[in-house]
DNA sequence: TAAATTCCCGTGAACGTTCACATCAGGAAA
DNA sequence: TTTCCTGATGTGAACGTTCACGGGAATTTA
């Protein structure tokens, strides 16, 4: 059916081993022999077969450089909301630069829900790593290492007691530089939106209100499944019931909606609400009015925790994992 | 290092192939020596050997019932805007359902760019199929078809000539229904936002066009990079040489960047211009005003992809190429 | 009681590689 | 000449499975 290592080694009247040097191309072997044995390779349209191929050289991970590894996102990635889009295109245009193959998974709802899938793709073959996107628990983590040796978080918690290398945004820092510049303009009363309360942006939001409730002379938090629809109701009812507020901060999807929310209701923006987002997502630049935001670069979230991967399978140092951070920026557009 | 069947076998004082048959779960085996098998594999952590099995077992794919196949993204594929998030998800849970599972690749600018990373992925395990999202040339699909024999083409033209399933959208119909739209509200001067010439949904757009073309005084076309960006500084341009039209229609995303360089220029829509856009990607609820558009089922064009695949794969027609439909339909929000 | 059937289970071989080691020619150093 | 090295290639074994058999005990049928 298909031909083997044993048909070119017997074609080009050398020994298998010669082939298997020929394609590492380590110059071991003999000019002549070397294009002798390559073109019979092309001849004969030999493909190595990477299953024989994992299973004797185990984790010697060079070969064809068919290095794959899983892209797993959680279940609180709203992937059509354009960040964790981002974050996977860095991701994979940093592990194309260096030859690996990232396979997207999508968490389902629920880590039952999940884990059937995942296991589908894990006994598909050995993954040299895997990047985890978004929030994950401690017992996830350590089910998905099981397969997976080596884990990066990324935009996500990682749990102290765990060998897992993270790449974080600055998310206090990030927060903390939206509601100064919120009390830069003047801001007194301000509702925040936020995702559901367990969740490590909410939480980090959350810190970096209470650094600066005491200027405040209110501050509300108004709970949300992260989505637009969401936040344009919440903006309706809260309205309704009389509260006034003069800032509001959420990430760009939620205040998104909220900008929508407050041109229906006739709300002068950035006049009467000053509206600051996070994340800075492609849309948020065309949004009427324009949302001011806090930039994460995201494409290089993604593409640090592959670099991260990447060094955890070069060096061996699978005991030290390392956390690096990427910067929050304000962009100033017209809704504050 | 790690436990193979035969430390399994040993400890539980049963034969491998005992071993491998407790896994098939086929009812072959004793049920209390299954039982038995099953305590001292949990009990060892035993993880089967992907690679081993793959390798012996090659196209049978039942075992674990990890049948996976690869979706492809097109290099046309904005994945950020929206769109084909969507046909993801659809796809995503269609395969959840039915115990497949998806591994999302995602091309490169061209050919040659992005065939090694595919090459990845065929070669971790013989897939059970691929669904190819977006535009991709004959020579590519046929490319493809080499290693996943299953091909099932989105959202983009099936070559006639190759045995490949499809699943498209209805996108001259789905035009015809936004110009006659723009017709209906009276506009008579009509700018056209489209992509790349040889794209199929420019080519769409244009033959829908054309089908209307002597009921306008004027008709333009502009071409651009599906780019929100490039459309806002397409209409800045147009608009700064003098040309004036009452109505526009291009995708959401290219609306969107329409809409949003119109309210720069204080152009009132839809009293001056009516916008139309096509996709109803999330965000086309939530502009300001509200973008009427053609409404595409996009998670149905992804569900209706797999259950192709899926089909393909139960029963063995592999000569019969299905094309499935999914209709367009108008609606119609403030922009208009 | 013999033969046939059914139910379980085991054995050896093979899959396509790579690894560790062996071989072997030829030239340099002693 | 002998010894030692170096560069180029070959050999047997092993990796962890699954497949195609084969076989024995228990049960049914003739």
């Amino acid at each position: 059916m298909s031909v083997s290592i044993l048909d070119v080694a017997l074609k080009a009247d050398v020994s298998r081993m010669t082939v298997t040097r020929v394609m590492r191309q380590d110059g071991s072997v003999n000019a002549q022999t070397q294009d002798r044995v390559m073109r019979v390779m092309r001849q004969m349209g030999y493909v190595p077969s990477p299953a024989a191929r994992a299973m004797r050289s185990k984790d010697k991970l060079r070969g064809t450089g068919a290095l794959c590894f899983a892209l797993i996102f959680g279940a609180d990635t709203q992937l059509a909301d354009g960040f964790f889009c981002d974050v996977a295109r860095g991701a994979e245009q940093a592990a194309s630069e260096h030859g690996l193959c990232p396979l997207q998974v999508h968490w389902q709802n629920t880590f039952e829900a999940s884990w059937p899938r995942l296991q589908s793709v894990f006994s598909i073959s050995s993954l040299c790593g895997a990047v985890l996107v978004g929030q994950f628990s401690g017992r996830e983590i350590k089910n998905i290492q099981q397969h997976a040796k080596r884990v990066v978080v990324v935009d996500g918690p990682a749990p102290e007691n765990l060998p897992v290398a993270s790449v974080e945004s600055d998310n206090i820092s990030g927060c903390k530089l939206a509601i100064q510049h919120l009390l830069d303009r003047g801001v007194r009363r301000l509702l925040i939106l936020t995702g559901p309360p367990d969740h490590y942006f909410s939480q980090a939001t959350l810190s970096a209100v209470n650094y600066f409730r005491s200027h405040f002379e209110r501050v509300d938090i108004a709970n949300t499944d992260y989505t637009a629809q969401t936040a344009e109701a919440v903006i309706h009812k809260v309205w309704a019931k009389g509260r006034k507020y003069d800032g509001i901060f959420g990430n760009d999807e939620l205040s998104l909606g909220a900008l929508r929310a407050l041109a229906d209701l006739q709300v002068k923006v950035p006049q009467k609400v000053r509206v600051i987002g996070f994340d800075d997502i492609p849309h948020a630049a065309f949004s009427h009015p324009r949302l001011t935001t806090i930039s994460i670069d995201k494409k290089q979230l993604g593409r640090e925790a592959v670099l991260g991967l990447i060094e955890m399978v070069r060096g061996s140092h699978a005991l030290e994992p390392v956390k690096k951070i990427i910067r929050a920026k304000l962009v100033i557009r017209e809704s504050t």
